[in-house]
DNA sequence: GAGTTATGGTTGAGAGCTCAACCAGCACGG
DNA sequence: CCGTGCTGGTTGAGCTCTCAACCATAACTC
């Protein structure tokens, strides 16, 4: 059972990366720093905020950013009211190329996922996922400031 | 429903690399991989069936084998029948070192994701893994022989 | 206010992964 | 036999991630 586990987590995860790369040449990673910052007023958020709502360390999230800069997707501001701080912002051809990049994306999960599952078993997922998430450590990752 | 599934599966794996990294100084991956050794008659196994089992790329178990053998974890000899073919043994040192960490890291599993569901979740969750694995495509890596 | 500690964020080195290119040795057709 | 294509496996470049160290600013304490 965990050996099952572990290779339908795998497969999902590494072909959603995979079709992600192929088709739109950015990691899943991006993809969900995008989303966020999609979903963010003014499509911009704090580094920290946007490091808590993805779950990833600061440093991850500080080389990813400085990556997605130099694609053109992200623009860092400064804060005024903090002088440490910084704020990341999607421009607009951010958004276009997450906008070009979600279809695909959300059909793959689609078809790995919902479409082969019952409606129960979703349920059951979405159920057990839950559980298992609130039992975990929190935060899981490198701790915290990192 | 779907960001439970990612949170959760996100933690778990984390989680487990991470306890693994900091406990006995190895990836998961060269874990699995001693795993399967271990299991093979002699602890030897050709590297494209090590592969197949693990389901990793070649050029991914390439890497992780070398760098295991300069570890002192793996050992390769040549293939008398197939001279281009190449076996992995797993060394004592490598067994210990599979001894050793495995206490730790089965704990781990239990006690992220077995201790936290029912009975009836864990057996809900096997046929769901089940059922998503054998929907994906199959191979879903890297086509094959990269 | 001055000294200390905490916080926001970045940086660099080291490690693993992917992808594409590559080199052997094998197998098959003529 | 001899070429042509497969197969087993390796290699190197480029990318992301982690970890630890670091810098600057902010907040707290006396």
């Amino acid at each position: 059972m965990w050996r099952n586990y572990m290779a339908a987590t795998r497969m999902v995860e590494s072909c959603l990366e995979r079709q992600l790369q192929r088709d739109s040449g950015m990691p899943t990673t991006y993809y969900e720093i995008m989303v966020s910052l999609s979903e963010a007023p003014d499509r911009t958020l704090r580094m920290s905020e946007l490091a808590d709502r993805s779950r990833f360390s600061r440093s991850r999230l500080s080389h990813a950013v400085a990556r997605m800069e130099q694609e053109g997707w992200v623009r860092r501001t400064e804060c005024p009211s903090d002088k440490r701080g910084a704020f990341a912002v999607l421009t607009e051809e951010g958004f276009a190329a997450l906008a070009d990049a979600a279809p695909g994306h959300v059909e793959q999960v689609r078809s790995l996922l919902f479409d082969v599952l019952s409606a129960d078993q979703i349920e059951q997922l979405g159920e057990i996922c839950a559980t298992v998430r609130k039992a975990g450590p929190d935060p899981y990752g490198p701790a915290l400031g990192v």
